[in-house]
DNA sequence: GGGAGAGATTGACGTCGGTCGATGGAAGCC
DNA sequence: GGCTTCCATCGACCGACGTCAATCTCTCCC
């Protein structure tokens, strides 16, 4: 395999590997509508700045879209994902 | 999804998220016989300590499986494969 | 027994990553 | 303008991780 591949994949598994980011995946996958931050922020036991760190790891690695409404910013799994990053996501979520 | 799922993803996923151990995989997947420690020592540019060391991560995380004969040590891949986890590697590799 | 070779373990070092508090902007409301 | 709310960014702390040199263990062979 192509070191590019490799380096390709390792980003987004190392985007995955930690149960924050997993979980908010999980929750972006199964919603229907997008989500904002202070939702994430009540769901799980972290501070704002760590949860907005997170997800900027998750927009870094191309796995979810934001789009900015008044105050609030929206997440939504991205809609032009990789197919392999999608069978990758099938699979575990 | 439950916590210790999560957790059990995140610890496959963390051993899988570094370039030479995800290379690793990729090799003993590909590779119908075992594979010793010497021919990675031989196929990267890493000391034997840090690839025995990366070796030990994927056999922690119950991907690989080893024999030892005489003085070799021959990896495979785990014959036990969660069946999540499988698909997982058959959609990375 | 003694030497040699393969691999695992230990200890150390530098870097990266997750977390938080504090601060900085941007949008809405009075 | 001034205040509030939501979110991003910054700076700092600390533990985890990748790497190596040195050492240890085990096996084989003389």
């Amino acid at each position: 395999m192509a070191v590019a591949k490799v380096d390709q994949s390792v980003e987004v598994l190392k985007a995955l590997a930690d149960p924050t980011r997993l979980q908010m995946i999980g929750i972006l996958k199964r919603s229907a509508e997008p989500v904002c931050i202070c939702d994430f922020t009540a769901a799980f036991d972290l501070s704002q700045p760590t949860l907005s760190h997170h997800m900027a790891k998750l927009r870094d690695a191309g796995l979810v879209d934001v789009s900015k409404a008044g105050i609030w910013a929206y997440y939504r799994l991205a809609s032009r994902l990789d197919p392999k990053t999608r069978a990758l996501l099938d699979v575990l979520l």
